[in-house]
DNA sequence: ACCGCACCCTGAGCGC
DNA sequence: TGCGCTCAGGGTGCGG
């Protein structure tokens, strides 16, 4: 799923698509817990406004329409947030594709799990938010309102400082990993950036949070924000679902140095890497490197 | 207050 | 081929 960087790729190349443009239609899938807000006051809220901006907070995502209204979208593990015909069949998985019919091969339709549908006055090309497990969310926030899932966000990984994980890691017996990836500590570092900035620090994951001296957390920020800012300059990780709005693949996996590389060999010291089970998540490390 | 765990959902990949 | 199992980049809510 998408972490920071990702959902960051995502609202850059999507903003261009989406902002200036007044949505005329609203098609979804029915009621389920993805919607926060039930299809058919989704409906009733977006048709006719027009979209004024879109933000990104952590993981989440906010567009802004002209009424001061919001709409708040999360991606979950496996959201696909696309604009209409430029994203094509690498939507789906190999084995996905295969079974289309030929007539289906040319280009992405709208399937089950394609939840919503925004179109717009000017005719253009809509815009797609597809998620196979449904544990992305939509929400539309009434003008002036406040939402609790963003307001208990913690501060932007890309601006992470040594200081925010040193004072929250004081008197914590969390593993290292599990402060990294509380939302409310820093928001927008999820699985795959927790492990690769464990190892550019030489922490091991799994060290308690409250043990982590002044100067690993310097280093523990450091990281996070470079391996965010790095990550982002190459259109983000594709490892199983993400892909951005126009169909591109990222290439951060290519630069990974532990994350998903169990048993092949430390890029530094050449030892296996390992992994484990860190806070119910899988967890890669280099045991010789990380302390 | 903290922490660990179950759970939400669907599909891919693996061993048998 | 098919079955059963494990795993997956997310977050919430519950109980101890």
């Amino acid at each position: 799923m998408p972490e920071l960087p990702e959902v960051e790729v995502t609202r850059r190349r999507i903003a261009r698509k989406l902002v200036g443009r007044t949505i005329s239609g609203v098609h979804t899938t029915r009621e389920s817990y993805f919607f926060l807000t039930p299809p058919a006051e989704l409906k009733r809220r977006l048709k006719g406004r027009e979209v004024t901006g879109l933000k990104r907070l952590g993981k989440y995502l906010l567009a802004e329409l002209d009424d001061g209204s919001r709409l708040l979208l999360h991606l979950g593990m496996t959201g696909q947030l696309f604009v209409q015909g430029s994203a094509s069949l690498r939507l789906l998985s190999s084995t996905a594709r295969a079974t289309l019919k030929p007539e289906d091969q040319k280009s992405f339709k709208p399937d089950a799990h394609t939840h919503l549908r925004l179109s717009f006055k000017d005719d253009g090309p809509e815009v797609w938010f597809r998620d196979v497990r449904k544990f992305g969310k939509v929400k539309w926030i009434a003008p002036g309102d406040s939402d609790e899932r963003i307001d208990k966000l913690g501060v932007d990984a890309l601006k992470a400082t040594g200081n925010v994980l040193w004072e929250a890691s004081r008197g914590k017996r969390v593993a290292a990993k599990s402060l990294l990836m509380d939302q409310s500590v820093l928001a927008g570092v999820g699985n795959i950036y927790a492990d690769e900035s464990l190892f550019l620090s030489g922490v091991r994951p799994t060290r308690k949070a409250g043990k982590l001296t002044r100067k690993e957390c310097d280093a523990l920020a450091a990281n996070i924000r470079k391996v965010m800012k790095r990550s982002i300059e190459t259109g983000g990780s594709s490892i199983s679902d993400y892909i951005s709005p126009d169909g591109e693949d990222g290439a951060y996996q290519d630069e990974r140095m532990v994350y998903a590389r169990k048993g092949e060999p430390c890029r530094v010291c050449g030892t296996p890497i390992k992994k484990i089970t860190v806070g119910q998540r899988g967890t890669h490390y280099c045991p010789r490197c990380q302390k």
